[in-house]
DNA sequence: AGTAGTGTTCGGCC
DNA sequence: TGGCCGAACACTAC
């Protein structure tokens, strides 16, 4: 489900629900105050990253999906809902979700040039962000959504594949064509990823993550778990090369 | 059939 | 004070 793509596929998939009033609110969430959405209008969906966010006249509900987090349109599963609305027509409901209530104006919140598929991506940010941390790792680099927000583990491993860069290198040691390049690359992976998973050909079209062997150089992949967060990454050590 | 993982937060511990 | 670690979430795919 999760990354940045995927909630952009969410937010499409919701939009017949925008404008509408909400008739009931209920679920499981122990943070939403349901009271406080019957009757309400939801304004708009918009989407930060990997953030889903339901918007009402003087608040928002943010919706992460975590891991395995899950929805259904104007249907249920077996398992209680974390949160579910219900419409005159139709309702959305969303499982094991973490959900928050966002008081202040989301523009106080979101910096909305460090989401990777948002119309405001500006890469110059995100080139300055990784110019003030130049001891980072780029797969840390990647995945740090104040700088490439939406970005989750595939998109990293595929990113750094496809411009030949190491997973350890250094931000701070990146030619600036590199440099340029993480960022290129990771907005046009992600639209990539946006359209294959649409197709349901997502895996298909995956050259690194997950495989065993290089296509470019047919040796075996390195798979380690790597940078702050310990996440695994596939890479190649024959073609990509590692700035230190 | 068991296990790891498209992610993040939080609390405990050193 | 801060960084590191495990737990929690609950399901699917290999």
């Amino acid at each position: 489900m999760p990354e940045g793509p995927s909630i952009v596929i969410l937010k499409e998939a919701v939009q017949s629900f925008a404008g509408k009033k909400i008739m009931a609110a209920l679920g499981n969430s122990k943070t939403i105050d349901f009271q406080r959405l019957t009757g309400k209008k939801i304004i708009e969906f918009k989407s930060w990253g990997k953030h889903f966010l339901i918007c009402f006249s003087d608040f928002t509900i943010r919706i992460h999906l975590l891991l395995f987090g899950s929805y259904r349109i104007n249907e249920r599963k077996e398992t209680p809902a974390r949160l579910s609305l219900h419409f005159k027509k139709g309702e959305l409901n969303f499982y094991a979700c973490s959900l928050k209530i966002i008081e202040r104006p989301l523009d106080e919140i979101y910096d909305w040039t460090a989401d990777v598929m948002n119309e405001c991506w500006d890469p110059k940010n995100a080139l300055k962000k990784m110019k003030s941390h130049p001891g980072m790792l780029v797969c840390d680099a990647l995945l740090d959504q104040q700088i490439f927000s939406g970005v989750g583990n595939i998109i990293k491993n595929e990113v750094l594949f496809r411009i030949r860069i190491h997973p350890e290198s250094l931000v701070g040691k990146l030619p600036s064509p590199k440099m340029k390049a993480l960022t290129t690359e990771a907005v046009n992976y992600s639209f990539q990823f946006l359209e294959w998973k649409k197709e349901f050909t997502l895996k298909k079209h995956w050259l690194a993550h997950n495989k065993k062997t290089c296509p470019r150089d047919h040796v075996p992949f390195r798979k380690e778990y790597l940078g702050k967060t310990n996440r695994r990454s596939f890479f190649c050590t024959i073609c990509q090369l590692k700035y230190v």
